[in-house]
DNA sequence: AATGAATGAGGATTCATTCAT
DNA sequence: TATGAATGAATCCTCATTCAT
């Protein structure tokens, strides 16, 4: 965080460019990216707002950039939870999703920008920040579909990264469902809104643990009954 | 479409409301959101801009009742196609997949529309059109639940309302990563960039099917074996 | 110049256009078009500056615009002048010569102006305005040339265009070098600098005299001889 | 070109400043002024943004040196050139100025550096630059209008300098109508248009050689006669 | 002398919404 | 009810210049 006046040395510039990403994830877990402007991303740094584009090129590509770091760091840190998980007994399903609800809670700013993604941040970017940035996905992706594996044995071939990319549609499906606009969390806090309402963990895991039952071969069921 | 010059009687004004609404939403089956702009839906209705407003009090609303009636029309379709469906077999989980996802496809508008609920159209909102929508969701979510438990008895009571809210996250998500931007898509067009390609259907069908399957019951499965 | 709060008559629109570009021929007499910003126009047009985007879809085309009416009400006074004047006689270039010096002294606006048009203002047009501006050029520099014809008949055909050519040419260079910076115009103050000092109107004069005759027969020099 | 890392010796600075004013005028050759960037400048000298200011200190000083260079070398080899022509001929005029028009098409650079002197360049330097400038012009425009008379015979005292200034203003005003921008062009390039069209050598020799007829005394044509 | 990271002022343009007619 | 002229807030990015190293 303690980043020198000018940074000079590479590593210098890597930790200021860190702490630029924090600080626009930070913001990002209070309003909306519209919201944001990259001059208060720059106050935010104390840096003025041009130096923000000798960092990123656009404000798409900063945040397109926080979120890497959030996905990449999330897949590691999935990966070694998945693999302290004892896997193979009949609840895996369940143990399993509630790993993966609990890690993606811890990492709030993850599932800020997750929905920003198609949306946005892939909207303004040339083809060689896509290609940089699909190519990361790629591969921890194929790292993440091996702890899924081993998480859950039982699963076809191919179906590590298939539940990776459900989990994808679910978390930013339900992250949204789950953060209502001010005057609509209003209305849903009338008792008989109820059933609209939704609380992201909780969902999460129960439709991720559904979803991988469902994913399993029968067998392992009727083996244990 | 035809519709008198002024529209004087209820009858007309309904009308020509629904003309805007259709409008805008095929408006939207070719741009962004953010790319339409009153301007060109006033255009496009061969109306003024300020008459827009005389029928919607803002962009959001106007978009918020676009996806009323698309909801509104789809939970009746869906309702008819699940009902028409034979119930209780083994398949059911992948012939109500089916089901769903198809009807969702033929209905493009209504999954253009309901990625924008949450992001964009709940964000500038009075709490009396935020309870008017959350009402008449309340109701149709009710209704839909009632067609999904005939489709799929086995279901435990609730489910059938957590089915909807978990495909609408579905949905949401599934789309997104389905319409990449241009650029995007030229590099996911790549040989090895195939496990990251998602089609809409083919995987909504996929995945709800799979949560389906986990949402139900064991001894559905047992009996079987 | 009083113009009704909403323009809604053709009248009153083109009233405010005039207005409009009235007041921005006013502000570059005093300051450079780079220092020129939409917000001051608008401001002195007791305008918004969306307003000014109405009826001029850029900076550039609302100063084209500029140059547009200015050329054209100096072609039509030029006409009239040159017709005034008492053709054929053997000091016809210098009356030529003075009474377009005279007509362009009168019009600074205009000598503002053109100096960017190539610069400046051709460099962020689309083709139809690029065509529409050239074409009216063409219709108004033939109708110039035959005034011209008439005030210098012993001039060969199509030398009337050329004289015209020439003169936008001495025009935009003379004007340039008549005006110089503060800093520079000290410096030019000084005793020996007289040589590299321009006055506008007679340098005009002068050169465009020396062309003309220069342009004409020798014919017509000998037999006065 | 091969400049030392650092240029110590006064005779290396020298170097490096030429280098730097050779990439520069280069640079303008391809695009305008304004496009042109500071850091470009220095990539292409292969030096640091800061060095540049080590030898100009600002933008306006670079390229007002760069026309000072070619101001120079312009006069020098015009003066080379106007003695080699054989003078007092009654073709005096027509080889005058194509001769002229030969060696500014053949510095190209020039003729594109000189339309910014005024615009541009003068706008940003102090009075002790400006002086240093104007003062160089005045010596060369006083040996230039040496070779001018010698050329010229019959030009009357005085006429020399004003040749030179005539031009001047010439060749800022044709550069600029020759030199349309791609759109205009694409509009002149129509049949109609060809009146409009402007090519700089032939239309520059075409109008000097007119304006020095104009100015040499009748006697040389009666003579003739 | 050379570097290059940091600065920060500067400006055109869009568009949802209003309101006079 | 319909119009469409007027509004004006809102914001990203560039680039000449500086200065710490």
């Amino acid at each position: 965080m303690a980043v020198k006046q000018r940074a000079r040395k590479d590593e210098d510039k890597a930790a200021r460019r860190r702490a630029i990403l924090t600080v626009a994830a930070r913001l990002l877990g209070r309003k909306q990216y519209h919201r944001i402007t990259m001059a208060e991303v720059a106050r935010r740094c104390h840096l003025a707002k041009g130096t923000l584009y000798l960092y990123f090129r656009s404000k798409e590509e900063l945040f397109l950039a926080a979120l890497e770091d959030e996905l990449a760091q999330w897949f590691d840190a999935l990966g070694e939870q998945l693999a302290a998980l004892a896997s193979g007994s009949a609840d895996a399903p369940e143990r399993f999703a509630a790993t993966v609800a609990r890690s993606l809670v811890e990492r709030e700013t993850l599932t800020d920008l997750l929905p920003l993604l198609h949306t946005v941040l892939e909207q303004n970017i040339d083809e060689d920040t896509a290609a940089a940035f699909k190519q990361m996905l790629l591969r921890k992706v194929g790292e993440g579909a091996t702890a899924v594996h081993l998480a859950l044995p039982g699963l076809a071939p191919g179906d590590g990264v298939r539940v990776l990319m459900r989990l994808h549609a679910l978390v930013v499906g339900l992250r949204q469902m789950a953060d209502p606009a001010p005057v609509v969390a209003q209305v849903l806090a009338r008792p008989q809104m109820e059933p609209l309402r939704v609380e992201f963990e909780e969902e999460l895991r129960g439709s991720l643990a559904a979803m991988v039952r469902g994913m399993l071969p029968l067998q392992v069921v009727s083996s244990v009954a």
